[in-house]
DNA sequence: GCCTACACTTACGACAAGTAAGTAACGAAC
DNA sequence: GTTCGTTACTTACTTGTCGTAAGTGTAGGC
């Protein structure tokens, strides 16, 4: 999902057809007060991904298994895409335990960890908002 | 790689059933500590949505061209749908001032406002960890 | 020998998102 | 009096992500 940068391309501002508004290519800040914002949705946002940190926030260190059963509606095979980005990106740490059938824990890192405030604001928010 | 060899396989009459455990249709809760904790990730972790929330909290009432300005990745079509469903779950209110080009004004609702403190400590975390 | 548990992969259809262009209403400009 | 520009959307089509189901590899237990 990372987008692309096209430099050399430079769409024609004067093309016939009414106002076009549509997705300035030119690099442009998200949001004039915190462009960081823009990023963290962009990865926590994504699908299933709050879900999985949230588990994790209440429970210190999980196996895949353990997570899959906490976000049953959560598919082995988004869980599995998930928690690798999530560990590329410095969320979450994957230790794996060499065993008869190996076991991996999951678990955030102090990144990770940090995103609790929020996730706990947005509990509280649910709890009262959609309870 | 070059460890296939069969091209397309036939259904075996008898398929083993591996372990499966994806998406139980039995209803089960999906968290344990928090069930609407997940409505909320479905509500505004949805693309985009968080983005248009977190504007909307920084400036009280924005027209729609506002909006698109202010996340310029965000496409009109789906600004337009985004907005529609905000509207929908009661986040946001909408309203039409009749004009020669009509204006339409979006600002938070009681529920809306009340996801602040959660953007915020996201804020947070994204400044701290993005920056 | 066969089954089971665990942590994934692979395949593919369905649906959501991205991109581009069009619409309606009206005022101002040419 | 036709064209241009603005605003807030639709519509049409392509691309990408997600959901569902099944397969993989290894080792312990029966």
């Amino acid at each position: 999902m990372g987008a692309n940068e096209d430099g050399p391309q430079q769409p024609d501002p004067r093309l016939r057809g009414p106002a076009k508004r549509t997705a300035v290519a030119t690099e442009e800040r998200p949001d004039s007060c915190c462009p960081y914002y823009h990023e963290a949705i962009e990865l926590i946002g994504r699908r299933w991904t709050g879900a999985i940190v949230g588990v994790l926030i209440h429970r210190n260190s999980l196996r895949f298994g353990e997570i899959a059963d906490a976000v049953p509606q959560l598919s082995d095979r988004l869980l599995s895409e998930r928690m690798k980005e999530l560990e590329a990106r410095g969320v979450v740490r994957r230790t794996v335990h060499p065993g008869r059938p190996v076991r991996v824990e999951y678990e955030l890192t102090e990144m990770g960890s940090a995103l609790a405030p929020a996730v706990r604001e947005l509990e509280r928010w649910a709890q009262r908002w959609l309870a």
